[in-house]
DNA sequence: CGCCTTTGACCAGCGC
DNA sequence: GCGCTGGTCAAAGGCG
């Protein structure tokens, strides 16, 4: 009678426990289901990505094409070209996302800067900070920092001319500073991780001037293997780390909105 | 001591 | 000419 009662109940446990396996494996198939719909997800999103960029791109290049052709149209006419018909290939624009109640007005780009004035301007409340180029005047680079009125968690940076040496002439210095200037509140390369710094940077619109890409020396130039290797893995890291984080990929939607109107879409940031 | 930021003053361009 | 506005200058003070 005992063995009957033992043996029914080791039944209805082996049954609970494979009901059990059965649950936990069609969970897993699940997950895994989900998993990989993510993943295709992923990989569309970052084909969408690269199609945006390259869009911008494009449209920055015709937009510059289309000022040089005005440009000598009016000299050709023999009409002296009017401001607006000047190229203005050497401003451009980035869109940098920090806390809504930073005050600093720091951009961190790689690049040293020396503010040289503060103001307030009439369309937006929020104060411009006027920066130069450290090197200056070897180099006549300038921007100006406001926060984007649309959304504040934005500074808006207007950089002026291109730079005409490295990033790493200054960035030693420029770090080192930051770790005591104002800059307190943003994360300093040497005490955080590399890709939370990166994505502070919602989106560099430089395409036109593209400056800074092609001034820097190549490997056979001036530098060892080795630091031509690890910059190419931080070049990676990065693009790796910007493509997963979706605050640039809704930066970039902003970009592209911009570049339309010349003005982010608060509903899309 | 050198380099930086802050900030009020100053200047130039533009519209009325 | 006047006032407004954006951009720049430069003296003063802070910081390491």
């Amino acid at each position: 009678m005992d063995a009957h009662v033992d043996t029914s109940t080791t039944t209805t446990t082996t049954t609970t426990t494979q009901k059990n396996i059965e649950g936990l494996l069609a969970k897993l198939e699940h997950v895994r289901k989900e998993n990989e719909s993510l993943r295709y997800m992923v990989e569309i999103m970052n084909d969408k990505c690269n199609n945006l960029q390259s869009q911008i791109r494009t449209e920055q290049q015709m937009k510059y094409t289309n000022y040089l052709a005005s440009y000598y149209e009016s000299i050709h006419k023999g009409g002296r070209p009017t401001l607006a018909e000047v190229p203005i290939s050497k401003t451009s624009k980035i869109y940098v996302k920090t806390h809504v109640d930073d005050k600093t007005l720091v951009v961190k780009d790689g690049y040293q800067w020396r503010k040289y004035g503060q103001k307030v301007t009439k369309d937006n409340p929020s104060p411009r900070a006027y920066f130069r180029c450290s090197m200056a005047p070897r180099c006549p680079v300038k921007k100006k920092v406001q926060r984007c009125m649309e959304d504040k968690r934005y500074l808006v940076a207007t950089y002026d001319g291109e730079h005409n040496h490295d990033v790493d002439c200054s960035i030693g210095r420029s770090f080192a500073s930051a770790k005591s200037s104002s800059m307190a509140g943003f994360p300093s390369p040497e005490t955080s991780n590399t890709s939370r710094f990166q994505s502070n940077i919602a989106l560099d619109l430089t395409l036109s001037g593209s400056s800074q890409e092609k001034k820097r020396p190549s490997s056979s130039d001036s530098m060892e293997d080795y630091d031509h290797h690890n910059k190419k893995m931080k070049i990676e890291e990065y693009v790796a780390s910007l493509t997963k984080d979706s605050s640039f990929t809704i930066a970039l939607a902003a970009a592209v909105a911009s570049s339309i109107t010349d003005l982010p879409k608060p509903t899309i940031l």
